[in-house]
DNA sequence: TGTCGCGCTATACGCTCGTATAGTATCCTG
DNA sequence: CAGGATACTATACGAGCGTATAGCGCGACA
């Protein structure tokens, strides 16, 4: 099926289908090798060590989404979509490695591209607002990001709670039908979240306060 | 510190911390003993192998939480309070480790603990809801909560899109306000979303209609 | 007081991994 | 056609892993 390819593509195929399936320490160069079809040997002639041909991977997937996003931007009829589900159906077979990635803490130029587009879906929400947000607009792209990610890195156990794989159209579908319902309605009233910054910033005080003599104290103990 | 528990306590604890900061595979039994102050022999000696010392660093964790999760009931004062931030301050130094097991696919037992916390916060906020939810409660649950644990899953990245580390005070602060925020601001609104449930459905039916005739052809061309 | 059990250590085995090296075939170039 | 780079393989090495086993010290108990 990818015997046309070359065989320095099919290594990478190979390892980002295997790192993503069992893990990046789980996943071994002879497997990888195997399955690509070639000598193990082979993997280092084109790859180097190990952690190289994880780089390589990344960064194939970077460009990969760099290239949609522009697509993505010529193309002005899906703006109005959820961004990372847009990114979702394209990533596509690389799911589960991109998954991985994010939650091993590299894939940050991943991560933060889609923080990025995120922003302008996020400005289109903030136009429809009465109020002023109380933060900036970047540090929320960056928790809704996160927030819209989560579904797919806590699969097994959202597909549970659902009692559908939301991988599968039926668990698409439904989830998407969720995602709506929580988007357009506030899990706090006005009100509430009123009190709760206000409680906030009363905590926030009562600390500052108690945090001067709690350092005396420290600094007595120091001495004694 | 810890010297007054037992060895077998020491090595969970050790274990405990090692497989949250490296994960699994490369934490060794090696570096667990030595942390514990034992010999990795006794590791064997108690645990068996190293899968059931996983499975007791589990078992440790789903009892503590269930104790605690007692004692909240117990006391009415903090159910106003978002679960999740609860169960994550209770959780305190195991977090690492609860993260790691929660991606890796096991904790399931946990999560669907802090599932069953986040109805009973949903029934609130349904309580002020004018409309119907168009999902039953306990799916919408679900992604809430999985949502809500996004952040401490993705921190390193949360924390570099905030710019603050979101297990420090303050950006913990930040990271509440924000919360606060997106959970009482609609990010669809009220008519974007039925347009947006509406347009699912449609393409339901569409998929449905073409499916009978894609399905003949399938067939058409097996038969050949 | 003898000895049995248990917590614990020391040491070693076997295996698999990433990596290194030497060598072969193939193709491109002058 | 010569010849060197390049793609690729076979084999081996050394390290580190999880696991196994034999034995030691020490308190409990009869």
């Amino acid at each position: 099926m990818d015997s046309d390819l070359t065989a320095r593509a099919r290594i990478r195929d190979a390892a980002l289908r295997h790192f993503g399936e069992v893990g990046f320490e789980r996943a071994t160069i002879r497997m990888i090798a195997a399955s690509a079809g070639v000598s193990p040997g082979l993997v280092r002639h084109h790859y180097g060590a190990k952690e190289s041909l994880r780089a390589a991977c990344d960064e194939y997937l970077v460009e990969l989404l760099r290239r949609l996003n522009e697509q993505a931007h010529a193309d002005p009829a899906c703006r109005d979509r959820n961004h990372v589900a847009a990114a979702r159906a394209a990533l596509g077979p690389y799911h589960a490695y991109f998954t991985r990635a994010l939650v091993d803490g590299s894939a940050a130029p991943l991560f933060d591209e889609m923080v990025r587009l995120g922003e302008e879906w996020l400005a289109d929400a903030d136009a429809e607002r009465s109020d002023q947000p109380t933060t900036d607009r970047h540090a929320r792209a960056t928790v809704v990001t996160a927030m819209a990610l989560a579904v797919q890195i806590l699969r097994p156990h959202v597909s549970r709670g659902l009692g559908v794989d939301v991988l599968s159209a039926a668990g698409d579908r439904l989830l998407a039908h969720i995602m709506i319902d929580l988007y357009s309605h506030p899990l706090l009233t006005r009100q509430a979240a009123a009190e709760a910054h206000a409680g906030l910033d009363a905590l926030e005080q009562k600390a500052l306060q108690q945090k001067a003599p709690q350092q005396k104290t420290a600094r007595k103990r120091k001495e004694a």
